[in-house]
Parts: structure tokens; C-alpha cells; sequence
RNA sequence: GGUUUGGUAGUUCAGUUGGUUAGAAUGCCGCCCUGUCACGGCGGAGGUCGCGGGUUCGAGUCCCGUCCAGACCGCCA
């Protein structure tokens, strides 16, 4: 027997007993004729003595135990003469009677404690000693109970997990896919699921009129913190209902994990027009835990004789409370991160609320104090604050007003720590153009319904009028975090064909690709709706943290490279040429 | 594909205007220590300054290239 208890189990009132534990040699602190060991197993830590009082040899053999080496120790349970309060089990000690070393450990290369030491190349390539530190054990364990809370919920709702096909058929729409090529089928490949999205829509035709799966899903494109080639969805579909449904159905799992899991109560999420989200936030997934909404100063701004004012569609400006003391240097570095390529503004115009009334502003030469005051007045601006104005484009000045937003949010500590704020954005656009490729992108995906009132429009509609149509599209925001999205599905063939062909897919190529899913919808499909949460994301945020990494137990790094297992790797001739990707040579 | 930050001891980092033998902390090794829990004390080992080229009397430091890592833009239906 390895142990009778686990390192984090004994309590006072075990004094006594005799026990055995097993597991990692945490740290060691040697007095000698008097050595201290914290034996760590992914329960806790429980410190256990040696003494050369008790037994001289056995003392002397435990000063030699190094770090991380895994060792069975059996002793009596007996209250410390002095206690650790800071650990659950630091009111005892072991005293050691007997020690076998089950295996040595070399060095390990960063400290394994909550705080380590090692950069997050170095955690990644021993991945598996990072595994053993606390923070990340806390995360796999929440990903596990999360998990099985969502099981729980929605097998408790009638819904079905239903596993889908791993090795599928590319599709040129959306991302890039991962390709696996055919032994038996020579030149020809499978792709990896980007999302299970037309086998949940079968199942639909097939009369599982709820269905979901917890799935992993793959796409070949650049990572991120929140992005992996390969990540995990709560992936569901309902048939015979409306959005309606499916918002009420997931705003009530999302509720009830925040609930099971943190202890919060979410109460009932707001909804947002994808237009008013862009208006008001320059974002369609705004982060709600502060205010610092758009003001638009168009009429207050223009035709003052302030040329780049004048020529642009749009002035408009955040309110930064209580941050007219910002330094002449600040605000400079603040104008320099606007003009970076990544935002992309030409300039940076700000206006300080004095302390004693009076304004100064970078535009003062064009904008007199009275015009600064009512800019102000608009912006709900009062003694004290800072306001940043940009311009030009319409949309593109919102967006970059809303990445600024977040920017300085973050920089000046004004967003809330532990406050969580869910929003649906609802009305995406069906369709977005591209102007590079001339041809419609589907906003969310190629099997998104219009809204039922405009499918007359888009059957019969001109070239302007596709620009305009809205779908029954949302996605559920946390935090500024995309958490999820979804749609109501088209399930009419002829519906689907129009939708293929603004998307420029001929008709036979609309067939090659998706004749399976239309050739169903003739079949019986039932109206039907679905949504998918990012599973990877879900947990990060809950934590409140925005990398998805240490709650992935293997995630890929920057390059896609796993650098434990150095994947992906080349592969020898004799398999290319199997997988006919190499010809054989002569 | 692009922007940007970094790469110096096992690890995390410092290293001035280009100038003697490249430092600190921590870890590691040895000795001492009977109540520590970030133990303490004394001593010691440990470096191809990512790699290649250039400028210079002299390069960790400056220049060019390249590789690796992080963040971001593009991309992510």
C-alpha cells in the first residue's frame, strides 16, 4: 500500500494515528540532527520530521532527499509545536518512522511553487513539471468541474451528447483548414472540423431536436492568448425553436455554472444591437465593467476651421474621469499608440477639465474656451477630466475609439477586478463585403437565416439591399470576451442555394461542397438553432484571466510548435509515399 | 505577411558613453546547526553574453543578417 491518506487530509484531530503518505519531496529544511520535509501530492502539502533523537540513521538518510523526488513515508500523526497556519494541514506534522525513496528526481529547471521562477518557454517545454505547481492544478480542476456542470445541466434538459467525425471534408469558407491526407484514397485529404456546424444541423433533420457535445475543433490560422489551433467548444443545436429559445436556454447555463462554480448570481443579461455596440463602444463584443461610452462631437467639432476636424466624417471622443492630471508625456505616449500601425489614427486630440474651470487642449488655437466647454457639456465631461478625441472614418474611427478604450481602461486600473458583466449582442449583419475579393463573406456562417421579415429582401433584393440585411445572429460577451456565438439556420433549400450563391459559389460548386446538407433540408428539416461556446475562453474569463493557455493541460505555442513533444515534426519517406505525397524514386 | 518587445550563470534579471577579471538574487554542491515552514550561518562550483558577419586598438553594449520567444495587426465563416 502506497499511502492510507492523501498530503492534504490530516487535521488535529488524526494526532495519533499511524499513517502513510506518499508523494513529491515539496522542500527540505535541514537542522541537522533535525530535518524538516513538506510532501506534496496534488491534495496539499504535510510536513514530516525526522529526528535523530528517534532514530539517528533514518534522520541522517532523509537529509540527502533532493527536490521533487518521490518518496512513501509512514509515521505517526502528532500536533506541531509550532503550527503553520497557512496551511490547511499545518496544525500537524509527521514523525517519520519509516522512509522508502520510490523514485529520484534531477533538478527541475524553474521552482515548483504557485510563484515559480521559470519563464513560460521554459513551463511550456516541461509542461509537465508546470502541470505539478497549484495554479495550474486549480485551473485543470475547474475545467473539469465545468465541465460536468455543463453535462449536468443540459443532460438534465432533455439535450443529447452526441459525438461528430474527426476526419471530415475541407471547405474553402471561413478558416483555414488542418488536412489530413488518405492512405486508401490516393491525392485525396480529410480536414479536421473548424466546427461540427453541418453535422449538429443533421442531427437536427435526424430528429435529435436537442444535441450537444463538449468537442474539440480546429482551425489553421495565426494563435493568440485567447486562440489555439486546437480548442474545445460547448457546441449545441435545438430544433423547433426560435432565438428567442436558444438566448433564454444558454443565458440559463451560463447562469447556473457562474452560480455552481463562483457563487455568482449573474441575473439577466442585456441585449445589444450589433449597430448600437458599434455606436456606443466601437466594438460588437464591448466590455461593460466601465462606462467611458462614444461621444460624438460632429456638430460641436466641424466646420470651426479645423481642417482635419472638417474633413472628417466622424469627431468623436472617450471621457476619461478624473484624468486631467496626465502628464504632458503620457499624453504623448498615449498620441504615439493611436498612430501605431495596428490602430492606425492619425492623431490624438486632447482636452483637460481643469480643476479651476478652465480648459487646455491641444486644439486650442482652433477651439476657443467656450467651444471646449460645450464639448465637455456633451461629453458629461466634469472638473477634473480628460477628454480624447479622434476622427475620420466613420467606422474605423470607432474602432479605433474603442480599442483606446480598453486601452487606457487597462493602463489606469479603472476596470473592476471580480465584476462580471454578460451582454448578448444581437442583429449581425448576414453579410459583410469585401472589397479585396468582391464578393460577400457570411458574417457568422454560410448556414445563418436572415431575419424571417427580410427574406422576401434577400430572394428578391439588389445589390445594396444584401449590405442591409440582418440576421438572427448573437453572440454572448463577458467581460469584453467573446464567450460564444450562434444563429438561427436556414433550412430550406432554396434559401441556402441563394445564400451560397452571394457568398460566389457557383451552384455546382454549392452542390460539391454542401450537396449533403441541402440534399437533407429536403427531407423534412425542421426549423432549427444552435450556439457554441468557447470552452477554453469560458474558463479563462470565469478566472479572470485572458489567456486561454494554463487551461489547456497541452497547448501550442506562438507558432503552433508543442515544444514538449517538438510537434509538428517530419515525417520519413516510406510514410509520405504511403500517404502518396512522395513518389517513389528509382 | 507586418508592427513591436525581449534573448547575459540551472532559473529570473542588472550590466552606464564601446574600455580591467561580466554582476545580483535564487537554485545547485560541501560543512555547521534540534522547531523550521521563503529556515539560518560559512564556503564553493557554475557564462560560446542566441547564432553568423561587420565597424573598432577594443563589442554583452554600435550596425547588418538570421534563429528563437512574448504581445499585437492582418487572419480567425
Amino acid at each position: 500500500m502506497f499511502r492510507t491518506h492523501t498530503c492534504g487530509q490530516l487535521r488535529l484531530s488524526d494526532a495519533g494515528t499511524e499513517v502513510t503518505l506518499s508523494g513529491w519531496v515539496q522542500a527540505g529544511r535541514d537542522f541537522g540532527g533535525l530535518t524538516f520535509v513538506d510532501l506534496r501530492d496534488r491534495y496539499g502539502i504535510t510536513q514530516v520530521v525526522f529526528d535523530s533523537d528517534d532514530d539517528a540513521a533514518l534522520a541522517e538518510g532523509a537529509r540527502k532527499l533532493g527536490r521533487e523526488w518521490v518518496i512513501q513515508v509512514t509515521g505517526s500523526v502528532r500536533e506541531r509545536t509550532n503550527k503553520n497556519p497557512n496551511r490547511p494541514t499545518g496544525d500537524i506534522e509527521i514523525l517519520a518512522r519509516e522512509f522508502t525513496v520510490l523514485n529520484k528526481s534531477k533538478t527541475p529547471p524553474f521552482t515548483i511553487e504557485d510563484d515559480s521562477d521559470g519563464g513560460d518557454d521554459l513551463r511550456m517545454r516541461y509542461r509537465y513539471l508546470d502541470l505539478r505547481r497549484g495554479p495550474l492544478q486549480k485551473n485543470l480542476l475547474f475545467r473539469s468541474k465545468l465541465a460536468l456542470a455543463v453535462r449536468a445541466y443540459l443532460g438534465g434538459q432533455d439535450f443529447v451528447e452526441v459525438e461528430t467525425p474527426n476526419l471530415i471534408k475541407s471547405t474553402p469558407e471561413g478558416a483555414r483548414d488542418f488536412v489530413v491526407p488518405s492512405r486508401l484514397n490516393a491525392g485525396q485529404f480529410y480536414a479536421l472540423p473548424q466546427s461540427p456546424q453541418t453535422f449538429k444541423q443533421l442531427l437536427m433533420v435526424a430528429g435529435y431536436d436537442r444535441y450537444f457535445q463538449i468537442v474539440k475543433c480546429f482551425r489553421d490560422e495565426d494563435l493568440r492568448a485567447d486562440r489555439q489551433p486546437e480548442f474545445t467548444q460547448i457546441d449545441c443545436e435545438m430544433a423547433f425553436v426560435t432565438q428567442e429559445d436558444v438566448l433564454n436556454t444558454f443565458e440559463g447555463l451560463t447562469r447556473h455554472v457562474f452560480q455552481e462554480l463562483l457563487g455568482i448570481d449573474l441575473g439577466e443579461f442585456p441585449r445589444m444591437q450589433y449597430d448600437e455596440a458599434l455606436r456606443r463602444y466601437g466594438s460588437d463584443k464591448p466590455d461593460l465593467r466601465f462606462g467611458m461610452e462614444l461621444i460624438e462631437l460632429n456638430g460641436l467639432a466641424r466646420g470651426q476651421g479645423f481642417q482635419v476636424f472638417d474633413d472628417a466624417e466622424l469627431v468623436a471622443g472617450i471621457c476619461l474621469s478624473g484624468k486631467a492630471d496626465l502628464t504632458r508625456k503620457q499624453l504623448d505616449a498615449l498620441t504615439d499608440w493611436v498612430r501605431r500601425p495596428q490602430i492606425g489614427a492619425k492623431g490624438l486630440v486632447y482636452v483637460k477639465c481643469n480643476e479651476d474651470g478652465s480648459f487646455k487642449s491641444s486644439v486650442d488655437k482652433f477651439f476657443d474656451q467656450q467651444a471646449l466647454a460645450k464639448w465637455a457639456e456633451a461629453a458629461g465631461a466634469t472638473k477634473g477630466d480628460l477628454l480624447l478625441v479622434l476622427s475620420g472614418d466613420d467606422e474605423a474611427t470607432r474602432k479605433q475609439l474603442g480599442t483606446l478604450r480598453l486601452h487606457v481602461a487597462g493602463d489606469y486600473d479603472m476596470i473592476p477586478a471580480g465584476t462580471f458583466r454578460p451582454l448578448w449582442v444581437v442583429d449581425f449583419p448576414l453579410l459583410e463585403w469585401d472589397e479585396e475579393s468582391k464578393r460577400f463573406h457570411a458574417m457568422h456562417h454560410p448556414f445563418t437565416s436572415p431575419k424571417r421579415e427580410e427574406v422576401e429582401r434577400m430572394l428578391h433584393g439588389d445589390h445594396e439591399t444584401m449590405k442591409s440585411l440582418k440576421a438572427d445572429a448573437y453572440d454572448l460577451v463577458i467581460n469584453g470576451a467573446e464567450i460564444g456565438g450562434g444563429s438561427v439556420r436556414i433550412y430550406d433549400r432554396s434559401l441556402q442555394e441563394k445564400n451560397f450563391q452571394l457568398l460566389g459559389f457557383t451552384p455546382e460548386g454549392a452542390e460539391e461542397q454542401f450537396g449533403f446538407l441541402m440534399g437533407a433540408f429536403e427531407y423534412g428539416a425542421p426549423p432549427h438553432a444552435g450556439i457554441a461556446f468557447g470552452f477554453d475562453r469560458l474558463c479563462a474569463v470565469m478566472n479572470g484571466q485572458s489567456s486561454i493557455r494554463d487551461f489547456i493541460a497541452f497547448p501550442k505555442n506562438n507558432q503552433g510548435r508543442d515544444v514538449m513533444i517538438d510537434a509538428p515534426a517530419t515525417i520519413d519517406d516510406q510514410q509520405l509515399q504511403e500517404l502518396h505525397l512522395k513518389t517513389t524514386v528509382n
